[in-house]
RNA sequence: GCCCCCGUAGCUCAGCUGGAUAGAGCACCGGACUUCUAAUCCGACGGUCGCAGGUUCGAAUCCUGCCGGGGGUGCCA
């Protein structure tokens, strides 16, 4: 009942089969019109009366032609040959103002569903696959992750995995704030405190994270409140002492500038305490990366401060070229339709960020082969990049060796908001420490899993605990898009119910069950990726049309920077699987058969389920 | 001032290149566990898609204006 016809033995997605069929209808009905403009509008149907799927052609076509959209539906139906693929169509398939409802074939079905099964899931990689330089994580010396690093990190992330999965050659960058005054002025306060008997071994990021914020505070001179003293007129003792710590910051500032200098001609004291600053900080940015299942690590550094001999003949070739000017004492770069110039050289001689990335630029485009680069940074950023984006295709920084202009894309997103709508911070009113925010949703979801599941203990549980705490938080963060701000809540991300990572992973833990359950009561399953599909039940059908979505999904969601599209996808495709659980039982079924059918659905099913939660950087339990 | 982003159910959010009666989850109400993990499923309730025009067979989606919220805006990153 499930041979192959050679018709529709291949098809991976029957609405690129019927997007051919109604190709040819439409030509036939209309000879004029060159085949390569003719759109189809195949998409899905919305609802099951409506069909399997449907074709909005006529509207468009009727319009074009001036015709009446229904007869020339009509035309088209009669015209249209949908042998081996879908059920005949007629003039009762016309609904509405012309759309055409077409009913696939059961077999054409189950064929699409065969095809699918393949280890590659019917992703296809392409021929000549483009590289894509995706920057993302960009953490910054001496300072923890906050939740600010989160969502670069977690959407940047699944955005390459995305472009792996599709085949692309993906080049990771984190762009580690590693160079600068800041850095300058925690490297001083080090090199002072180690004078001071401070042992660089025992040095945490924690304490790190304090010394940057101190030392900023000392560098910072409080002339404002000097100001106010003045105007309102203070105590003449709070004065003195705010004149004393102006004085003091002036010099801590002056150091902490006589430092940068040192550290950037290479001074060998002040480059080995930063070199140290650099392992304690990245040591533990990593280990959360790596808890966040995040493929961040060591060679995907490209800190700012690998650019320092690349800054100035970025300079130089833009004022031998004329792409920048002058301009009261600073060198700017003009572009068309952006009114902000871009600094590149202030006017005491210093680079800026522009400057940074416009050397990253040249480098990710020239040196890494990127065809595309892909920034997940925050949206205030925006005319940062914009500025610098524009500035590099003046420069010819994104030409690519084949003459083409490599495609530079912001993934911009969000903030994360507290549930009180404003950004999200501690109780202290400080950024929230992110590796803290971690161990919270750990605990949580330990607390929950033993509630759940008391027979899980020890060791597993905690294991278990962690995969769930980052499967909520990171599905909470993927799952919305890119672009808007989201509010962050532990009680809705890991709830026992909805829309969450926990339940897509428990979706997944009945599927293995189901595989566990059979093996202990002796139902064989080899074979069982060769057993022909019946799709009789509506739940199954609807599942299987839902597989058959995947490669699409996952393209479309890839290319366009947007895993939100891949999590919804997974939660419709759990969901459904969890409809389909309810209604068809699978072990417990006399029919052989049915049963070897409804087990090959669990093990696609949970195959697609696992492929996209991979992709979206998502760990998977076993139980839960 | 100028520029960018957002505004969809009480709450949190989907809605792919314009397509049928705008969809989920949460909350609330009613059902389903001797049955493959009920962190589940099924049903009910719930919306002038910020407002007003425009484009057209058709607009949450495209265009213009306005209102509300957020962000950015020449020498920090």
């Amino acid at each position: 009942m499930n041979t192959q016809t050679p018709e529709s033995a291949g098809i991976v997605d029957p609405s690129a089969v019927l997007d051919e069929r109604f190709k040819d209808a439409i030509s036939s009905v209309l000879p004029d019109l060159p085949r390569e403009q003719i759109q189809t509008h195949i998409t899905p149907s919305r609802q099951p009366k409506f069909g399997d799927f449907q074709s909005n052609c006529a509207m468009p076509l009727a319009k074009r032609f001036q015709m009446q959209p229904r007869e020339l539906a009509a035309k088209i139906a009669s015209a249209i040959d949908v042998s081996g693929i879908a059920e005949p169509i007629d003039e009762s398939s016309i609904a509405g103002p012309g759309f055409i409802n077409i009913t696939l074939l059961p077999s054409a079905i189950s064929d699409a569903l065969g095809t699918l099964d393949t280890p590659e899931l019917g992703i296809i990689a392409p021929d000549a696959p483009p590289t894509v330089v995706v920057d993302l994580c960009g953490v910054n010396l001496a300072k923890q992750m906050h939740v600010g690093h989160l969502r670069s990190t977690v959407i940047g992330d699944a955005i390459a995995r995305l472009y792996e999965r599709l085949g692309y050659k993906v080049v990771r960058q984190s762009h580690v704030g590693d160079w600068g005054l800041p850095i300058a002025m925690v490297v001083q306060k080090l090199i002072e405190m180690e004078a001071d008997g401070l042992d660089l071994n025992l040095v945490t990021l924690s304490q790190l994270n304090g010394m940057y914020k101190k030392a900023q505070a000392q560098c910072k001179p409080e002339t404002r409140a000097v100001q106010i003293l003045e105007k309102v007129g203070g105590h003449p003792k709070a004065m003195a002492e705010l004149e004393l710590r102006i004085e003091n910051a002036s010099e801590h500032l002056e150091r902490a500038k006589a430092r940068l200098v040192a550290l950037q001609s290479g001074d060998e004291e002040s480059v080995r305490v930063w070199q140290r600053i650099y392992d304690i900080t990245m040591g533990a940015c990593l280990h959360t990366c790596q808890r966040l299942h995040a493929n961040v690590t060591d060679e995907h550094s490209a800190g700012e401060s690998t650019y320092r001999d690349e800054l100035g003949s970025v300079v130089q070739d833009l004022i031998d070229r004329n792409i920048a000017e002058e301009d009261d004492g600073a060198l700017i770069v003009k572009c068309d339709g952006i009114k902000e110039p871009t600094i590149i050289r202030k006017r005491d001689g210093g680079y800026l960020y522009a400057t940074t990335d416009m050397a990253a630029i040249r480098r990710r485009v020239q040196k890494l082969g990127g065809d595309i680069l892909v920034y997940c940074v925050d949206s205030r950023q925006s005319l940062h990049f914009k500025q610098v984006f524009a500035a590099a295709h003046k420069a010819g920084y994104t030409a690519t060796s084949d003459g083409h202009s490599a495609n530079l894309v912001h993934a911009m997103f969000g903030s994360v908001m507290g549930e009180d709508g404003k950004p999200l911070k501690s109780r202290s009113g400080e950024n929230l420490n992110l590796s803290d925010l971690l161990d919270e949703a750990v605990s949580r979801a330990a607390a929950t899993l033993s509630e759940r599941n008391p027979d899980i203990g020890g060791d597993e549980r905690h294991q278990i605990a962690e995969s769930i705490a980052m499967a909520a938080v990171k599905y909470a963060d993927l799952s919305i898009e890119r672009i808007k701000d989201y509010v962050f809540s532990f009680d809705r991300m890991l709830a026992f119910e909805g829309d969450t990572g926990p339940y897509l992973l428990y979706a997944l833990v009945r599927i293995r069950s189901i595989f566990r359950k059979a093996e202990e009561s002796g139902i064989d399953t080899s074979g069982i990726e060769s057993a022909p599909f019946d799709l009789r039940d509506p739940a199954e059908k609807a599942l299987a049309l839902k597989l058959l979505r995947y490669p699409g999904t996952v393209e479309g969601a890839g290319l366009n920077h947007e895993p939100n599209r891949l999590c919804a996808f997974a939660y419709e495709l759990a969901s459904s699987f969890s409809s389909f659980f309810d209604q068809c039982p699978v072990l417990k079924n006399d029919d052989d058969a049915l049963r070897r059918s409804r087990l090959r659905l669990c093990q696609l099913t949970g195959r697609v389920l696992e492929d996209a939660l991979h992709t979206l950087g998502i760990p998977t339990v076993e139980r839960m």
